[in-house]
DNA sequence: CGATTAGTTCGGTTTGTTCCGAACCAATAA
DNA sequence: TTATTGGTTCGGAACAAACCGAACTAATCG
């Protein structure tokens, strides 16, 4: 019975990990840590339970703790008369996530921004083949997209922002 | 005056450059590349400029044109008596990479069902704290935005897939 | 035929990542 | 004081990624 849920939690730590590996661009182990502290919630995680259940070294762990809480991904709390650290979720972590993508969103509008004037530029100075000009409505369009779908995150950003779930 | 459009677009290979070695995962000449032929346009580049322009050697040239073929980026047209080959941007190349946006977030709304469902069972199994119960409120929102993000996604790819533009 | 053009393939160097073990430190317990 | 617990730091092994040069092929040109 115990061993089912913690089977069915270790293959959810697995595959949840693989993703957040590519989605963070975290190392293997950092990525199974982040799963592992995410899935096992409020009550926390300390150090040793993540050796031996992760299966990695003291120093791995060690070190990859310290770089989740560099990046502010997770935080720990204590009990009075322990002197374990307990891990969990930063509660601030899915906002952050969603400011790096409404970022990386604006980045990408400039990007598309900037490339639209060199081939203006391009389609106005050197009047070569009139085949061979740029076509630019698909930045336009893409633009477009990128501006609904920040307004709509932006819209799930402050409900998160005011209701502060744990995750 | 030519020395000065160059100079500008050599810049932007390179801002884009970094950005399409993050978007697209590509080693970093592979992206350089990939940004000097959406930026040449529909005159294409050949083998050669790019070894001059970018500064790589033939090898590596020749390695990431090849892999940028596998992954459909790119596609080469040719002249009759003229034995270099052209490459351009394969026109589906936003496209696909649209349907891998889709693709992304519908894994990520699998992973976020899964996530709810173990949840969902530990919180009605082991009752363990009232307090430790996992809050589920916040994985039906970010399906809400997934999915309102990928219907405006896929209008997007509708109005490509008919109009085709050359990028 | 030999020379040139256009490009591919192979082996190797450099660089970077990921993880580990061993030694270490700091706080508490006996 | 010594032992134990809870962790950090350092050096290095093992592996992978990115690029290059040199040697090669295959087609065309003179």
């Amino acid at each position: 019975m115990k061993e089912e849920i913690c089977k069915e939690k270790m293959g959810l730590v697995e595959k949840l990990g693989v993703h957040l590996e590519d989605r963070e661009q975290l190392a293997p182990v950092a990525a199974r840590i982040l799963a592992y502290i995410i899935l096992t919630g409020k009550k926390g995680t300390t150090f040793e339970d993540m050796v031996t259940i992760l299966c990695a070294s003291k120093s791995t762990i060690s070190t990859h703790l310290k770089h989740l809480q560099d990046l502010h991904k997770i935080v720990y709390f204590t009990k009075t008369g322990d002197r374990k650290k307990y891990f969990i979720l930063n509660k601030d972590m899915v906002v952050h996530h969603i400011d790096n993508m409404i970022h990386k969103w604006e980045e990408e509008r400039e990007m598309h921004l900037e490339i639209k004037n060199y081939k203006e530029s391009i389609n106005n100075n050197k009047i070569e083949n009139e085949s061979e000009k740029f076509d630019l409505n698909f930045h336009d369009d893409y633009i477009k997209f990128i501006d609904g779908a920040t307004a709509s995150i932006e819209e799930l950003r402050t409900k998160l922002a005011n209701n502060k779930f744990d995750i």
